[in-house]
DNA sequence: CGACTATTTCAATGATCGTTGAATCATGGG
DNA sequence: CCCATGATTCAACGATCATTGAAATAGTCG
């Protein structure tokens, strides 16, 4: 399959798909977010700021790599989540600014609220 | 003239389940949120105080009424609804107080969220 | 290069979802 | 009583879900 993948930038993952905040709709906000698993990666990473915590690999406490990735893409296809790599490391983000905009105020309750019950796991990012 | 059933109770109609607000889990509720219909269903209840104008036939813009029994459901079994019988009628309402104490602030904002956005539905309560 | 690591993708599974239409149940009224 | 009405239940369907484990991909480093 040759194509137009000849001038690769040697840096530049494969593209992961973000969806403009603007299609994103409520109701498939909230069906991402209808998972513990999902709720577990938001707060996880809500509880962590420091940007260079939150890369993929550190969230295997909640569950295997593979099944991480699905969630992981269910968040991002949802909007709330981006994923940014850096060479062999994927790191995850919340994309705060974008989303507060779209929906005020939602994701801080979102995150209270997941943060606040037992029933949400949480990975543990610090180091 | 609401509430003119009130003196009597003929009998009792079959009782729907209602769990304990305490039972309810976030990704539950988040999941009961996930779905167009099930968010024009709450924003309508929301902008309709009159509580005997919420009953079940009054969402029939929205969907079929044996969909709608459907989603009723699941909004009642997420505990954010209660339905309750009145002769051959039924009413729905919002769980306000309990689900306000168990989940502070997200309802408010749930709604909040649906209630800008066009793509959810609304159906006319009044009268 | 080739081994290694981090992550995604694929194929397969059983479960649950949203939807439809027909059947059923409960209640009130002639 | 029987019938009309409001609402739920059931059976079926294709679609999507969460999960698993194996395979593929992308970048790093010896």
């Amino acid at each position: 399959m040759s194509g137009a993948a000849e001038a690769i930038k040697p840096e530049v993952m494969k593209q992961l798909f973000h969806p403009e905040i603007e299609d994103v709709l409520p109701a498939d906000v909230f069906a991402a977010l209808g998972d513990p698993i999902r709720l577990g990666i938001l707060v996880s990473l809500a509880d962590c700021d420091e940007i260079d915590k939150a890369r993929c690999g550190a969230f295997t406490e909640l569950a295997s790599p593979s099944l991480l990735s699905y969630h992981f893409a269910k968040l991002r296809e949802a909007g709330i989540t981006r994923s940014r790599a850096e060479g062999t490391v994927r790191f995850l983000s919340i994309r705060r600014e974008e989303f507060d905009r779209r929906f005020p105020g939602l994701l801080d309750t979102v995150i209270e609220t997941a943060r606040r019950d037992p029933s949400v796991p949480r990975a543990k990012l610090d180091v």
